[in-house]
DNA sequence: AGGAACTCGATCATCGGTGTACGAGTTGCA
DNA sequence: TGCAACTCGTACACCGATGATCGAGTTCCT
């Protein structure tokens, strides 16, 4: 009997409590794991829907190590997602957000775009692997940030009022998105990205209202 | 022996010059190409990556028809975003592109969304599908249209030009599929899109370049 | 030092998608 | 009316990915 139960008990499987990061773990394995991970995100970016064959070659290890620590595909993805937002979150949270709305603004988009280019392979690869309601769940914090700040400047009278928040955050996700896009691609340098999207974004938000105004109803 | 040969050869196969469209088909081939092609679009915006079989479910025929008329995936991923770009440029070659750059701009938008909306997922697909040199040669024309529009506003000083055209077009790219998601989720009126488009795109576009200037560099 | 935790390779069953082949039925066209 | 074109269902071979199992070796921790 005693059925072998090769390698770790996955930490993300009950855990209850969000962040009880590595339970009793050898530190042998916390380094792998840490490795999978890791080798997830580039996997991933080099190949948008890479088999979990290629991330294992990726970390250098076999397959089966890599079930043994994720026992499935999406389990996986979830986890290096998570990972990389919270490794976010750590960025971001440093960023102070008081003063102009304008220039908070502009300090919170320059920090974002780094780890949006980082990381959005891999959220593209979770789109089609996840529930669209636990993608939302784990932007959460990061997106709330941003529509408070933008909500500040509309109330502050800095930002444009006449379109709702939610578009405004659109918005700025997509310039971001294809700013990593265009840097990918090789047709924009990584340097003078944040100063394009902030060139896009910054006189769209602060128009005045009254200017383009008139259009329908 | 005379190997039955089922149904019809395909059309894209050899035909070097482009546009020889219905060879010789019985003409209840050619409506069937037409209703598998259709079936396609909206097979793969239900479904990112739809199956041969349920494309042929979605045309209401059998997966063996399907493949008589395109003989493998790829091509008839291609073939469908042919149609679809083809369609699209009959509507866009009819918009008026001179006098002022942005009321031109205005209406070019206008028009072009709803393509984008409608083959914008097609668009995803095939990116997986097809070289990536392929595809941008069947963007070629409706995006030379754009630029070359772009490029007028700029030497006639209507449009900003301390950013590189690319850097406009990539913006209204990507500001069309952002709006096309929304819709697509629900979180915006698709009457109200091409309005908050250019609510974004023409202040941003006219900016005063001296403004916000003196970022980096 | 000893036992448990962990890694690793090989192997296997399974599933879903692609593309091919056959054979019989149906339909347009001359 | 008759033939060729076309449709359609079934069946098959093939491939790649997933996930489980076994039996070893190796490495951490006490």
């Amino acid at each position: 009997m005693t059925t072998k139960r090769t390698t770790t008990r996955g930490t993300t499987a009950g855990a209850s409590a969000a962040g009880g990061r590595a339970a009793n773990q050898r530190a042998d394995a916390q380094r792998n794991r840490a490795r999978i991970l890791a080798a997830t995100a580039t996997a991933i970016r080099k190949n948008a829907d890479a088999s979990v064959a290629d991330i294992a070659a990726e970390a250098g290890m076999g397959r089966v190590t890599v079930y043994g620590h994720f026992p499935t595909r999406a389990e996986l993805i979830e986890a290096a997602l998570v990972d990389s937002l919270e490794r976010g979150e750590d960025v971001l949270s440093g960023v102070p957000l008081d003063g102009d709305p304008a220039e908070a603004f502009r300090r919170l988009v320059t920090s974002s775009w780094v780890l949006v280019d980082q990381s959005r392979a891999l959220l593209a690869a979770a789109l089609k692997e996840l529930p669209a309601a636990r993608i939302r769940e784990l932007h959460e914090k990061a997106e709330g940030r941003m529509r408070a700040l933008l909500l500040r400047g509309q109330r502050e009278g800095i930002f444009r009022a006449d379109l709702p928040v939610s578009w405004l955050l659109t918005t700025t996700h997509v310039v971001m998105n294809g700013a990593a896009e265009e840097v990918r691609s090789g047709r924009l340098d990584a340097d003078d990205a944040p100063w394009f999207i902030e060139a896009i974004l910054l006189p769209a938000f602060t128009a005045a209202t009254s200017a383009a105004g008139e259009g329908v109803r």
